[in-house]
DNA sequence: CATCATCCGGACCAGCGGTCCAGTTCGGCT
DNA sequence: AGCCGAACTGGACCGCTGGTCCGGATGATG
């Protein structure tokens, strides 16, 4: 064993130099495609072509096309789930259930209009590909745990999946655009049905 | 103007003896393979193929793939619409706008898990299809007049939008595969979003 | 400065939806 | 009965796409 320095165990390889400048060169350059044509009207080697790099590299470094789009979205979900876990009430942990529960949705509802196309691409890349996701794994979660406190005699792992129906990318895009439903009206609308779901009791009783 | 005979005015032509032959053969093949195969496994040249067609032939009388989707989805369909305007309650007019409410998201369900592939495969067939669909405007007009009747407060056409997406097919078919929720359950629990809807009020009010 | 793992990039591939048109078949009219 | 135009047929063909491959270039390391 030489010197005392760090092994880095945990990193197997550092990444070279033009690697991790290609890297980003891709990224910028396909979500300026994205945003300009529409993200079904950009082919892979466009990207490519537009980042100044070869279709191998871009395959090489995402994989296939669906990993180009989580790359893509990776940031932006990253920060709504840290939020959710160490950020501050009422959207991090500290404030009531229901409070975090529409602050989650407003935060949803942000990533939606903010990278919506981007999402609905990665959603549709196959299908049944949206629960399969790592992050709505970790949105499913928040909310069955925040309606398990609200709403202790149901089954809030599955009424959470139903909650969470109107906000797939493809629907919520749907209705702001093909439904004409503007993003405030809509988003109320949303809020009013969570918030019909978190009190318990049926509805025919007193 | 020779004898007086019907001109047929609204029936262009009677379509050839053949052609009706081939399109009874090619709906069958697309059924049968698609069921076999699932619908994304099969290209058209094959249910061509398997039709004992040309590929001109299918694209001539079905336009598109999404043509041939809409074809085999039509029935179905068309028998769920005939049924909402002239069938018998509750689906039919006649009974209470709650208990018809409940009754077509029976019938929606049955259609869904009878036909869930293909319509998912329809839907998904561009980017926000679902709501120009003709069966989704049917469907969501019919949602929305009763819905208007029982809460005369609310944007009852978006409303009915909202509760439509748990039925997107993709959102079906997810929850019920990938999700691992059974018919029965994931149905009584739309059917309890639905009857929570459909009370006016706002959920912290005595 | 030598060495070698890593990365680069464009030629290449198979498969797809969709088009085209020369040949065939149908069916109403005489 | 038989003809003739219209409608139908079917497979070769096209452009495009996501994804693969490998000879050569380039960076990190000692």
């Amino acid at each position: 064993m030489p010197t005392g320095e760090l092994p880095l165990l945990d990193t197997p390889r550092p990444e070279r130099a033009d690697a991790a400048r290609n890297r980003r060169r891709v990224l910028d350059a396909a979500a300026a495609l994205f945003a300009e044509r529409g993200v079904d009207g950009v082919a892979m080697e466009k990207v490519a072509r537009a980042a100044g790099v070869g279709k191998g590299t871009l395959f090489r470094r995402f994989g296939d096309r669906q990993g180009l789009l989580v790359a893509l979205l990776d940031d932006a979900e990253r920060r709504l789930q840290d939020a959710l876990l160490r950020g501050p009430p009422p959207l991090g942990p500290g404030a009531p259930a229901e409070e975090r529960l529409l602050a989650f949705l407003h935060g949803l509802v942000e990533l939606l209009e903010e990278r919506g196309d981007i999402v609905r691409a990665s959603e549709r890349s196959s299908p049944g590909a949206r629960l399969r996701t790592a992050a709505y794994a970790g949105w499913h979660l928040h909310v069955a745990v925040l309606l398990g406190e609200l709403r202790p005699d149901a089954d809030a792992a599955a009424l959470a999946h139903v909650l969470l129906a109107p906000l797939a990318a493809d629907t919520w895009l749907g209705l702001r655009r093909e439904g004409g439903l503007g993003r405030a009206a809509l988003t109320a609308l949303v809020a009013e049905q969570w918030s019909r779901a978190a009190v318990s009791g049926t509805p025919g009783s007193p």
